[in-house]
DNA sequence: GCCGTTTTCGGCCCGACTGTTTTCAGTCG
């Protein structure tokens, strides 16, 4: 995937622009590369497959920027950034991007003194020069000292898994405050994307400025960036930005939404506005100086003529053109998972055993779970050798009388040979429930010889789910090169569902993959990959991930009863069941 | 540079906070 590099190139470009006072054009370029970073489709497949054409169907692209995205992709090089990147010192950019530096304050920089970079910003403030240029002060350089402190302790974004837990705590220590009438995570974790930011929490209180004042004093804070009467932001030790809101009742849905986000979604949205003669601001929609809606975001939306859109479908990615035409899905539900299909036990890399999952499982309202230790070429995480395997089906048969009201399926998690091949004979598969399938080695196929594989895996008339299919790990590792519209046909034809895994660096299927093969009408299945019981609860990020992807009730298998799941199961295998 | 039930030209979201000013520019989300 070119995305994310001509993304990063097309946002340097704007910075260069702004930097040269040119109007507008940086604003395009912003705009263009957020739609290609949030764009679910490979921007090279789409250009090699509809040339420069395809690129302008692509909203915000038009003619001057796809031109550029074509002399990328063919010589690796943009002529125009090359010349921009002439006219402006590179250390700038690091200037710019400082937080309470930008352009502006960048350039004036370079052209009063001469100051190119990082290092010599710093020490254009010990020698006292900033506090004497017009515009700037003694406070200015401070904060310019504490500007680059700050970006030094930046832990840039963290995993969803990571943050929503921390926003949480946050968000009961304040909550307890007799004052504050209601708080609610907003941004991007209330859309749930799979990596977040910052921290936004809005709060309804009649008394914002005593908020401010705990809020800026809690304990994990470290450095508060700005305390106003409505608005602060402060940066918590772990190195993560939080900004809190408060406002009245008539504007909290208004506020809300505004505060939710994403920014191409409200700014599509407050254009709606203005074409019906209204004003849309986080106080709520106007019609003149009257306020016609904001204290839900209901009547927010539906003011503006259209269907409540949920938080996950936010991105600008078709939800606002499908809420105008009352045709957004009905999402799939937090609480329409009926059992969680793909966890591990001590039998291999888990840590406890078949029963305390079971238990674990059935507090938390499933009607059934799988266990599905790996299988023996899993050599590091204990995969169990077919001998093995038959003593732990023995051992669930076991638990299965000493934990009641849930069903625990025998299943594994059966490795994918390099030649397409499963780990156990068709002999040994026939004896279990529920067959998921993974690529666990060889990761450096080429494309074709990956699609092969797991295409032929899927073929295996004991197969049922192929789990975390493209093998990536977020910030870690990238997925395999494989042709997943191949796999997602062939595991339509072949009854086998595709996962989405909910362990927080995996998040595999994504949600652009989901929403691809939901289309495509393949079944999903969204399963924790738990290691222990705690991990259990991981299962509503990959329920977000299905609402992202615009992923129905009726299209994940395990939100099915259980018959109905055995019913799929069943496959071509008579016998099962 | 992009886009079009207001337009193929002329717009381009809207408001809070900060610092340096003494009415505002720059930055941020």
């Amino acid at each position: 995937m070119k995305n994310l590099e001509i993304a990063e190139i097309l946002n340097k470009m704007a910075d260069l622009m702004e930097m040269l006072e040119i109007d507008w054009k940086p604003r395009a370029y912003r705009k263009a590369a957020r739609t290609i970073e949030n764009m679910s489709k490979d921007i090279r497949n789409i250009y090699e497959k509809g040339g420069e054409k395809a690129l302008c169907e692509i909203p915000s692209i038009g003619k001057g920027i796809a031109f550029k995205i074509e002399q990328y992709l063919k010589k690796g090089k943009i002529k125009e950034f090359e010349q921009l990147k002439k006219k402006i010192p590179q250390g700038l950019e690091q200037i710019m991007n400082l937080p309470g530096m930008g352009p502006k304050k960048a350039i004036k920089l370079y052209k009063k003194l001469k100051i190119k970079n990082l290092k010599q910003l710093i020490s254009a403030v010990k020698k006292g020069k900033i506090k004497k240029l017009e515009g700037f002060g003694k406070k200015s350089e401070k904060e310019i000292l504490r500007a680059i402190e700050l970006k030094k302790q930046s832990k840039g974004r963290q995993l969803l898994g990571v943050m929503l837990p921390i926003a949480r705590k946050i968000k009961n220590e304040l909550e307890k405050l007799s004052y504050v009438k209601r708080i609610e995570i907003a941004g991007s974790l209330r859309r749930r994307k799979e990596t977040i930011g910052d921290i936004d929490l809005l709060i309804r209180s009649d008394k914002p400025e005593k908020v401010m004042g705990v809020f800026t004093k809690l304990p994990e804070v470290k450095t508060i960036l700005a305390k106003g009467k409505t608005k602060s932001s402060i940066v918590l030790r772990l190195g993560i930005q939080s900004d809190l809101r408060v406002l009245p009742k008539e504007s909290f849905g208004a506020g809300l939404q505004y505060f939710t986000g994403n920014k191409d979604h409200n700014i599509k949205l407050r254009k709606i506005a203005i074409k019906k003669k209204y004003k849309l601001s986080e106080y709520g929609l106007f019609k003149g100086k009257k306020q016609i809606a904001g204290k839900t975001e209901k009547e927010t939306y539906q003011k503006l003529g259209m269907q409540y859109i949920e938080p996950e479908l936010r991105e600008n990615t078709g939800e606002i053109e499908a809420a105008i035409a009352k045709k957004l899905p009905k999402l799939i539900g937090y609480d329409d998972i009926k059992g969680d299909l793909q966890m591990h036990t001590a039998w291999s890399d888990g840590s406890e055993s078949i029963e305390e999952m079971a238990k674990a499982a059935k507090k938390m309202g499933y009607k059934y779970i799988a266990i599905t230790d790996h299988s023996k070429s899993e050599r590091i995480a204990g995969g169990m050798d077919e001998k093995k395997l038959m003593k732990c089906l023995k051992a669930i048969e076991k638990a299965r009388k000493k934990v009641r009201g849930i069903t625990i399926l025998k299943g594994a998690e059966v490795d994918i040979l390099p030649d397409g091949s499963l780990d156990y004979s068709d002999k040994i598969l026939k004896k279990l429930d529920i067959v998921v399938a993974a690529v666990h080695s060889r990761f450096k196929m080429n494309k074709n010889e990956m699609t092969k594989r797991i295409c032929k895996a899927l073929e295996n008339k004991y197969v049922n789910i192929l789990a975390h299919p493209t093998g990536r790990l977020i910030g870690e590792r990238r997925p395999y090169e494989l042709d997943l519209n191949k796999v997602i046909v062939t595991a339509k034809k072949n009854k086998v569902a595709l996962e989405i895994n909910a362990f927080p660096n995996r998040l595999d299927l994504n949600e652009g993959q989901a929403r691809i093969a939901a289309e495509k009408g393949a079944k999903l299945v969204i399963s924790t990959d738990a290691h222990q019981t705690d991990n259990l609860r991981y299962m509503e990020y990959s329920i977000a991930v299905a609402r992202r992807g615009w992923v129905k009730k009726a299209q994940v298998i395990n939100t099915k009863t259980l018959s109905e799941l055995k019913k799929f199961l069943r496959k071509h295998n008579s016998t099962r069941f």
